[in-house]
DNA sequence: ACCTGAACACCGTTCAAGT
DNA sequence: ACCTGAACACCGTTCAAGT
């Protein structure tokens, strides 16, 4: 019925400054998330450590959990990243004690390089728009880790392979999660510990069929 | 300066009553956390839910939290019933396979007893105000265990057996959790696995020292 | 296209008033 | 002693109006 009007692609310089002011909004929430917690994360205090009115927030996200959402999506995307690199290794020829290993170390650095992450963690198990997220992603990472854990031979039952990812996924991330909260000196016993146990999951499992 | 005139110990039934109906409280709301969740569970919910208006709600806590904080720790005061009791056994003779057994079952118990233990677990995690309880609690279990441990002859080294505390306490929270929401045929299997990591874990900090 | 801030609905908490 | 519900402060979200 109306005229179309908006045609103009004009403007570029306006898109990478929008870019950018939602890139400052991920950055403070990561910011504040650390500083706070998410229960005194207010729409407001976001805005205005931001520099910009409530409104504006609104403008590049529908509501306050979709800053939650993006942030969740950039970590879990950067989990993805290190599980495709895993599974292009040639797993086969490693061994089980190697994979472990490098597939521990990989995930560590997912978790160390994202700010504010306890908090966002715990958001996500808690908060309901971001739990369908959280679910998804894990039997993402579960599908991933049954696939590498079949290349190592360790099983071909495709319900034991999934049950293992699970194993897997809640042991590393509980301890992954000590892991970057110790100190230095109990950090690496802790990740000792956790590659022993990953180490302990995958053998016995292997022996059983 | 005032006379005191309130001695009067009369009426129990009152007492009774309201004893009830703090009862009534704490289970509404954690029949309401598992229902809604912690997001949306306002006082008002609960308030209405029970029975009475919001102001009766402040009259038995004083805030929000105070609510999840008493469900906290009436859940944690069961946690360590049960810690207690294992301390009592005379561990020393029971050997780490059998001692990792009991330990684990008689946690399970606590676990699976819990209404809305999950969102219970969140809001613990999440919430500023539980987060304290929470972490002295850790503290507690961690410091139980490492008598046990010691009582097995797993280690002398006190600041080993709080790491391995640390360890055992996350590593059973995360995959007992697992287990409690798994299907019972899933539950079986990954409570076996659960207490092979566990043994795991031990025979090899007691193989280090 | 992007921004503002007053306005609205709703929730946690308080308190004067009741029994 | 225990209860009520209106009132207040504050937060998430919307929207008419600006540039």
């Amino acid at each position: 019925m109306g005229t179309v009007r908006k045609l103009t692609p004009r403007t570029t310089p306006v898109q990478k400054r929008a870019q950018a002011r939602r890139e400052d909004i991920l950055r403070v929430t990561a910011e504040l998330l650390d500083d706070v917690g998410q229960d005194d994360l207010t729409t407001i205090l976001v805005a205005k450590t931001v520099g910009v009115s409530v409104g504006t927030l609104y403008h590049y996200f529908p509501n306050k959990y979709a800053i939650l959402y993006a942030l969740a999506e950039r970590w879990l995307g950067e989990m993805d990243i290190g599980l495709t690199e895993l599974e292009n290794y040639s797993i086969e020829n490693f061994g089980i004690k190697k994979f472990v290993d490098i597939a521990i170390d990989r995930m560590l650095v997912t978790y160390q390089n994202q700010e504010g992450l306890l908090p966002l963690v715990q958001a996500m198990s808690g908060v309901p728009e971001l739990k369908t997220l959280d679910y998804q992603h894990d039997q993402s990472i579960i599908a991933a880790m049954a696939r590498m854990f079949k290349r190592l031979g360790i099983s071909d039952n495709q319900a034991e392979l999934t049950r293992l990812g699970r194993q897997w996924l809640e042991m590393t991330h509980a301890l992954l999660l000590v892991v970057v909260q110790d100190k230095p000196e109990g950090a690496s016993k802790s990740l000792a510990d956790l590659k022993f146990l990953g180490l302990s999951l995958l053998e016995r499992a292997k022996g059983q069929f």
